[in-house]
DNA sequence: TTGCTCCTCACGTCACGTGAGGTGGC
DNA sequence: TTGCTCCTCACGTCACGTGAGGTGGC
């Protein structure tokens, strides 16, 4: 037969690019198309407009959509409740990731101090031998050719952990 | 006359003591007192009791109850909002709380680690100095102000910017 | 034409506040 | 008794979802 094999293709497109028409983002969001209507009347969602006028609704959208979804129904919120939960969740996020990064960035800062001691202390070492008896130490030094100022390459066992 | 005159006193009492039955506690939150029971059988307050079964309002719970007032009037918000605002605000105030904490830990860390490097820095050069007879090394030290390996790692504070 | 879009208006339902009505103990 | 407490039931209002009704351009 003359039948062609389908294809399966997908198409990738930004999360922000509006796409939907609202027949389409309403059925994908489970929602009334008027109900649609009423949220960006509302404020609450603002999806992009074609040339002629017709609303295009986002990935984004949508999933923005299927929040509120989750809130009205499941929770039982208002329209003016899903506002302020909404605005309230991205500062949480924010305060959230700075918590991270500001705690990624103190362990960080706590071994390179910890390396820097070692390495202060190992410099110190080095530049008071050379004037004591010697020890084996300082044989070790000298063999190396390294000047006791120099930045000495040390593999620290204690950054392997993380 | 045999007028008292009427002196002025201040009663202190612990925010969580349950100290105003509910006609009190309605009027302090500007409600009416049926709303507080109601708002008593949803879980969103939770007076204590007097022996007798009479409900005794904290000023806590007055102030929770002006805070749910609030919402409801002047946002619009419903019970379920506000239920979920509360708590959502609640995770918020933590989240803000520890990142003061590890900020402040963190900036008294790095004062912490300068002083320690100036007191190494202090003592290397004690230590060298009374052994040393002046060399070119030393010389060269001075000159160049930090040797390398002596740099304090300094945390930045770019992500603020976010 | 059909089926979508746009819009406005209106109705049904439900949550919530509050009033009424009846009880009991200082 | 009065004035509070406790409780339950019921009604009015308002928000919200959705359907209807009419328009216009692929």
């Amino acid at each position: 037969m003359g039948m062609r094999r389908r294809t399966a293709t997908r198409v990738t497109v930004s999360v922000d690019r509006g796409v939907f028409m609202i027949s389409v983002a309403a059925e994908l969001a489970e929602m009334h198309p008027q109900t649609l209507r009423m949220y960006e009347a509302r404020g609450l969602i603002e999806p992009k407009r074609s040339p002629k006028g017709t609303r295009l609704y986002s990935q984004a959208d949508v999933e923005k959509l299927r929040r509120i979804q989750e809130m009205t129904n499941e929770l039982g919120l208002n329209l003016a409740g899903v506002e302020r939960v909404l605005a309230l969740e991205e500062e949480l996020e924010r305060a959230t990731r700075r918590l991270e990064a500001l705690e990624r960035r103190s362990a960080q800062m706590r071994e390179e101090m910890a390396a820097e001691m070692e390495r202060v202390r190992r410099s110190l070492k080095a530049e008071l031998v050379p004037y004591r008896h010697s020890t084996e130490i300082v044989r070790v030094r000298r063999a190396d050719g390294d000047p006791p100022s120099r930045r000495i390459p040390v593999e620290r066992d204690d950054d392997r952990s993380s």
